[in-house]
RNA sequence: GUAGAUGUAGCUCAAUGGUGAGAGCGCUGGACUGUGGCUCCAGAGGUUGCGGGUUCGAGCCCCGUCAUCUACCCCA
């Protein structure tokens, strides 16, 4: 029989990280309350078609990433690639626009992706996010912005920076495309061969592609902002303006694009440089048009979604293995010898529990020695050793793991003596 | 989907084609029959990823396969 090993690009959380990894939700959590977002959970699976009319049917995700299935009724399900569209669904759905705007939601969660895992990569894993849907003042993009490196900062995270980017709307960017179209068709031959792909259907990924040459050729182009539409250009001032009022340091950068089709105006991310070749810690921005996309009424957000598992990277790179380590949080040990004792030791054990003091016992039926080790181990304050003269004068000795000192305490007294 | 690297004990790693595949750490026990940390001793633990091939002989060489890692594409 060969060995069930968990399926690739999977990972078991235990029992290096859960410490940091339940540090990391707790901090999403109050950091997204405390700027009135609630919690949102949406089915871990959905109808493929959510995603191929909202993240974008020409997009990596859709053409080759998803996990993709016919249930038994026939339906074509898929296992959610990415949070937004199911919460865009879910506003509309349950007709949250009918209530006070806007709606301000966060959650976490697994994620899927059929793709090679390496660093900072897996089919499985987990992301935080928060949407913002029914308002368009640009004082929350920088809300959002905020809020996300406002995680990173209370996690004491450092050596992140935060890149920011207009790509226009359906207004502005269709002519930023077809000049850049014509700019580059000059010089197809200098571009790679993936570039010279996505020339035609979307040339603004030739601005991050990572080829040396499409880099330098790239670096020619004019930026975006020259070709921003009034609107565009005025909601982008108005982020950069609302960045500045709260001291946010970030830096203007016309390559990202983001590989998300229903991205418009402000795109952002966070990048840290101790990921990898996968450097996004998060990113994110507006999305005017999803709602409409999914056949509601339009209704303009924003937000961003953030890897959880590339953050615990980057904080136990920075703290140590050790660090994340779950302690088991045993205070006191009960060390037994004898039958009876042992008995007597099974009872005490369970009303030290009853009365909130976090308490172990030995199970393999070691020498008191070796439970004496086992404790030491776990990291004990307090072990309580009961053998036959115990048990015949009617106390327990209780020792001290620090100090070493030891003293009787009789049965009666030993919840007190223990509290 | 493509490329490279790597698969030996629970972990980190040794072993020129040649005896019965070793070490450190960890685990269990003992020295100390009822007292942890330090020290010393002992023990358990392996289908050398899997399947073929070459060879008198393969952990080592060759082929295939699977897995892991890293990178491309793209993203969290």
């Amino acid at each position: 029989m060969t060995r069930i090993r968990a399926p690739r690009g999977t990972i078991d959380v235990f029992p290096e990280t859960p410490g940091i990894w339940r540090l990391l939700e707790e901090t999403v959590r109050s950091v997204c309350r405390n700027a009135g977002y609630a919690e949102i959970r949406t089915p871990i699976f959905e109808h493929t078609e959510l995603f191929q009319r909202g993240v974008g049917e020409s997009t990596d995700i859709v053409e080759k990433e998803m996990y993709t299935f016919l249930d038994k009724g026939e339906r074509s399900i898929t296992l959610r690639p990415e949070g937004t569209a199911p919460v865009v669904r879910s506003y509309l759905e349950n007709k949250m626009w009918a209530g006070p705007q806007p709606v301000k939601v966060y959650y976490i969660g697994p994620m899927f992706r059929y793709e090679r895992p390496q660093l900072g990569r897996l089919r499985q894993h987990t992301q935080f996010g928060v949407e913002a849907l029914g308002a368009s003042s640009p004082a929350l993009d920088a809300e959002v912005i905020s809020l996300l490196i406002r995680v990173y900062q209370c996690l004491g995270l450092e050596g992140f920076v935060v890149r920011l980017n207009s790509i226009g709307c359906s207004k502005c960017r269709p002519r930023y495309k077809e000049s850049l179209i014509n700019l580059l068709s000059k010089h197809v031959d200098e571009l790679c061969g993936d570039c010279q792909r996505r020339l035609l259907r979307n040339p603004l990924r030739v601005l991050d592609c990572k080829n040396e040459r499409c880099t330098s050729l790239a670096k020619e182009l004019p930026p975006i902002f020259e070709y921003l539409c009034e609107d565009c250009s005025q909601h982008f001032d108005g982020v950069t303006q609302c960045l500045k009022a709260l001291n946010l340091v970030y830096e203007l950068d016309p390559t990202i694009v983001r590989g998300l089709d229903y991205y418009t105006k402000t795109v952002f991310e966070v990048v840290h440089s101790g990921l990898g070749a996968q450097d996004a810690l998060g990113g994110g921005g507006r999305y005017d048009g999803l709602a409409e996309e999914l056949g509601g009424t339009p209704t303009p957000a924003v937000g961003f979604a953030a890897g959880i598992e590339r953050a615990v990277q980057v904080l136990q790179d920075a703290a140590g293995e050790e660090a994340g380590r779950d302690a088991c949080g045993i205070s006191v040990f009960v060390a037994a010898m004898g039958d009876e004792a042992k008995l007597q030791a099974f009872r005490m054990t369970h009303t030290l529990r009853k009365h909130g003091i976090s308490t172990d016992i030995d199970y393999l039926d070691r020498s008191l020695r070796s439970q004496m080790k086992y404790a030491d181990k776990l990291g004990v304050k307090k072990v309580v050793i009961i053998g036959e003269d115990e048990l015949r004068g009617d106390y327990a000795i209780v020792r001290d793991m620090a100090t070493g000192e030891q003293t009787q305490v009789p049965f009666c007294n030993l919840v007190k003596a223990l509290t």
